[in-house]
DNA sequence: TTTGACAAACCGACCAGTTGGTCTGTATAT
DNA sequence: ATATACAGACCAACTGGTCGGTTTGTCAAA
């Protein structure tokens, strides 16, 4: 089934993939060139629409892409850690472990795309749509689960704590990102901080 | 000093500057093109050129007329209320009010030049920086105004609150320029409301 | 095992349209 | 008379995309 060929070929749709998914994150997605992308790429233009019908085309491929890649590398050890609460705290007081100088350069690769093409393409619009959805309900349950083991307060719903965690996460990246710095997304995250405290408890 | 003249030029020249900020709005300053807000402008390139040197120079001129509409007709009368803290719980409870349908669909048009400009244009960067800034120290001093009049408790300090709605703000508006949906910024900041409520305090 | 037809993978010149910006004007209020 | 405000033809660089052609691994038939 995969021979030599296939393989190569699969390589270089990847490699492809990887440096705009780099020129995207960098310059967006509108004012990324396919021009810059072959040459950097070291691909020619006949190789580039072999793999890519069109550049939106591409444009989806690497989103797609970097939804897989938040959901296993950044929610997955979070959500499904023994106690979630605790974890997310530890990564807002450690940000810098999290959030890498290219990200704090160059901001989140799908909020990016989200601000930039969600009121002009509606693909794009709706798989960050889901996804924000689909991290709403997790973090939910996951909160919902310390609640029921006694490591969290029920002042406040899991939904609530949820969505402002999510809400704050975002503002606080966004915020980073002008100011390039990592600091100031522990500034603008320190209330969330202080606030997820006050909701924890000790396991006994 | 103000002749007929000079009068419809600064009539012309604030014509283009509006358009522009509507092009902008929607497609982002790079994927803007000077073509397009002539023709809507209705004016000829040699009349654009005439009063905007280059296109960066129109994108700061845009800027700078967003950051201080925002600051006259969003912070000025929430910040000067009698009590600022039940004045940003209104204005949260009802976000129709403040966001109009074009802000939901197109985003904040600071917040949009932040994340498209600030890493590969240092003018944007710094003035939205300082924008940011004059933001929480304004809205710190005036939640410790009402923590000094006894309308707040004091378990968190005022700048951690001021921080922490700016945050949430930024983040729900992102989040509801995505699902093109005013429901969901009130989605995204209930739990930043139910904290508020908790901290406000009646005035005896 | 050799062969040879075939298609997938890749090459790069080329295209029409668009971009930001320039330049030579002209009309007119002061 | 002169500077300001405007007009619009023009330009080189770049855009996404096309298309005819070449190379080369694969697999079936001999």
């Amino acid at each position: 089934m995969a021979t030599d060929r296939e393989l190569q070929a699969e390589l270089t749709r990847s490699n492809i993939l990887e440096i705009a998914a780099q020129e995207i994150l960098r310059n967006g997605f509108q004012s990324s060139s396919i021009g810059e992308i072959i040459k950097k790429a070291n691909v020619s233009k006949g190789c580039f629409y072999h793999h890519f019908s069109t550049k939106k085309e591409l444009g989806y491929a690497v989103l797609d892409h970097s939804i897989e890649h938040v959901k296993t590398e950044l929610w997955m050890p979070l959500l499904t850690s023994d106690n979630p609460l605790t974890a997310i705290i530890n990564m807002f007081s450690h940000p810098e472990q999290y959030l890498d100088s290219e990200r704090v350069k160059f901001g989140c690769p799908i909020n990016n795309l989200s601000q930039e093409m969600s009121p002009i393409d509606e693909y794009f619009r709706e798989k960050i749509e889901i996804m924000f959805a689909d991290w709403k309900t997790h973090l939910s349950a996951s909160l919902k689960r310390c609640q029921d083991n006694g490591d969290m307060k029920t002042d406040a719903s899991a939904e609530e704590i949820a969505t402002l965690i999510i809400a704050v996460t975002q503002g606080a990246t966004g915020i980073a990102k002008n100011s390039q710095q990592t600091k100031s997304f522990s500034e603008y995250s320190h209330g969330l901080v202080k606030y997820l405290k006050f909701l924890q408890l000790q396991s006994t």
